[in-house]
RNA sequence: GGCGGUAUCGUCUAGGGGUCAGGAUUCGUGGUUCUCAGCCACGCGACCGGGGUUCGAAUCCCCGUACCGCUACCA
């Protein structure tokens, strides 16, 4: 007996995609993909007000490029769309109206600012406050009567007596007492269902057989329980997921910086890195590997292996993963990645996109950064000395490692002697045995050297490794740079004068 | 206030009646070295508190505490 298991993402599109939610999505097709299920990918968007089709594709593309697909939702039609809420009204209605004929809900006239007031009456008193049920008791002579003066009115449910109990696949047994739960509203005023109705309403239509969501969810299941035996329905395994907090433990906020998916994109990182960082985060494959690729992740995935605590977003480990991930890519993978921020700052050049002499040295630039860069911007901040025309010197730099008498001859001794290198001899190992033993020559330690020729190659004092960094510049390229250097020296005040 | 949930290094976590409580990250130190990163080695660092049960509790039970969530005609 094989059911094949139906999972489902449900996002409200009423802002981006958060990276709590990602990581729902993720919990879910990781799921579904481990057991061959089907992926369902379903937008609740019947807060027409605060929803947007700007939105909606937002998510999509999140998703996307996240890795994770769907088999069934917006785009991909299935046997049980629509797959957005705002086109399934009908379905609701035909729920309530059954829900209404069994004697499973009621219409209630009352109205939403008084029940507020007498709400937060009650609480001011630090009491608690429950639907009196006005409208259960009211004779079938005065509802008709409420209709037809054309009061609005919701529908609620009605709350049996009992107790209602489920078993969550992360948390175990949870059950409460029925008494505990108001008589809450599943179709408003305005015809619309309230989320209690709608996910349950589509859970059943969609034949979701697993739903696993946010913990903040775990409180509502009793009613939805409760919902799915009014309906007939089976309820589906529920499996609730700890909430991402920020590092002060509050819910992910602008406070906290990035807290979507595309701002994490836009500043780097890479989405297996996110997708491998977003899956730790209370979910452990059970041994000491953290440094996962998606398949790893779809054969290690158990809803038993999440666990119950909430976690805290922390960047720097993310950082890590990224890093990780970055130097797993090979150079021309990061080529494709890294070229539209090149173009952003003009740097890029045609030759680079087609294979040749030119790509080839721009990967060998790449490789010679990989294991420096944590987001994909520092290519670009790392490899600028490389693709520009001319640098400036940092002032850091200059003070650090250009303020040496004599500094200008051994540069220019070293330019000759870089310009004597034959083109097929200017290679690293060369480039080094030259400049020390011009250093020695001189009786001058080779870091002043090295350190000064960082300084005129890059501007910064901080680089990869001198000499392949050269050997990548090429001989032209070296000798001017270093000319220049000899140039902004000779324009210095002698060091002598200042002592 | 009521109801539900959670509790292991700063952070993410493994484990779970007898372990030196493991890994990762962060941080610190040393090594490699021309700087930085990386890499290697080492180090700092935790079972919320109190009662039980037991020969033995971080692990099981109860109570407390803290935190989180729900308590809307939000989702």
């Amino acid at each position: 007996m094989s059911v094949i298991p139906r999972l489902r993402f449900a996002p409200s599109p009423t802002g981006l995609l958060h990276i709590g939610g990602a990581r729902t999505a993720l919990f879910n097709w990781l799921y579904a993909r481990r057991h061959g299920g089907v992926f369902v990918l379903r937008i609740e968007d019947t807060d027409t007000r605060r929803s947007s089709e700007d939105l909606v594709a937002g998510i999509l593309s999140g998703l996307r490029w996240l890795g994770i697909d769907w088999d069934e939702g917006p785009g991909v039609n299935g046997p049980h769309g629509p797959y957005f809420q705002s086109a399934r009204l009908e379905n609701y209605r035909v729920a309530v109206d059954q829900l209404v004929a069994s004697g499973h809900a009621y219409f209630c006239f009352c109205q939403p600012e008084e029940l507020k007031e007498r709400r937060e009456a009650a609480q001011a008193k630090h009491a608690g406050w429950m639907y009196d049920r006005a409208c259960l008791h009211r004779s079938d002579k005065a509802l008709a009567q409420l209709k037809s003066a054309g009061i609005p009115h919701a529908i609620r449910f009605k709350v049996p007596k009992g107790r209602t109990r489920f078993d969550d696949v992360v948390r175990g047994s949870i059950e409460v007492d029925n008494a505990t739960i108001d008589d809450f509203v599943i179709l408003r005023s305005d015809g619309r269902p309230t989320y209690h109705l709608s996910v349950v309403v589509d859970d059943v239509d969609m034949a979701i057989t697993h739903v696993v969501r946010g913990d903040d969810h775990t409180s509502n299941t009793p009613k939805h329980v409760l919902l799915y035996e009014a309906l007939n329905a089976p309820p589906p395994k529920f499996a609730h997921v700890p909430l991402i907090f920020g590092a002060d433990r509050k819910r992910l906020s602008k406070r906290h910086g990035a807290t979507s998916v595309a701002e994490f994109q836009h500043m780097g990182y890479l989405p297996d890195a996110l997708v491998n960082f977003l899956a730790l985060l209370g979910w452990s494959p059970g041994e000491d590997r953290e440094m996962l690729t998606r398949d790893a992740m779809v054969q290690a995935f158990t809803l038993e292996g999440v666990s119950g605590g909430n976690a805290v977003f922390d960047q720097k480990k993310l950082d890590w993963f990224n890093s990780r991930h970055i130097e797993l890519l090979q150079a021309d993978e990061i080529i494709d990645k890294i070229q539209p921020l090149l173009e952003e700052s003009r740097l890029w050049r045609e030759e680079y996109a087609s294979v040749g002499d030119s790509r080839t040295w721009l990967a060998s630039i790449i490789n010679l950064l990989k294991s420096r860069a944590t987001v994909l911007p520092d290519f670009i901040e790392y490899g600028r000395p490389f693709l520009v025309d001319e640098v400036t010197y940092e002032p850091e730099a200059v003070k650090k490692r250009l303020l040496v008498v004599g500094l200008a001859d051994h540069v220019a001794a070293l330019r000759e002697a870089y310009a004597a290198l034959e083109e097929d001899r200017f290679d690293s190992s060369s480039l080094e045995r030259v400049l020390r033993s011009i250093a020695d020559s001189r009786s001058i330690k080779a870091g002043v050297l090295i350190h000064a020729t960082r300084v005129a190659m890059t501007g910064t004092t901080v680089s990869p490794s001198l000499f392949e960094m050269v050997e990548l510049m090429g001989r032209a390229k070296t000798t001017s740079r270093l000319k220049a250097l000899e140039q902004f020296l000779a324009e210095q005040p002698p060091l002598d004068s200042l002592s």
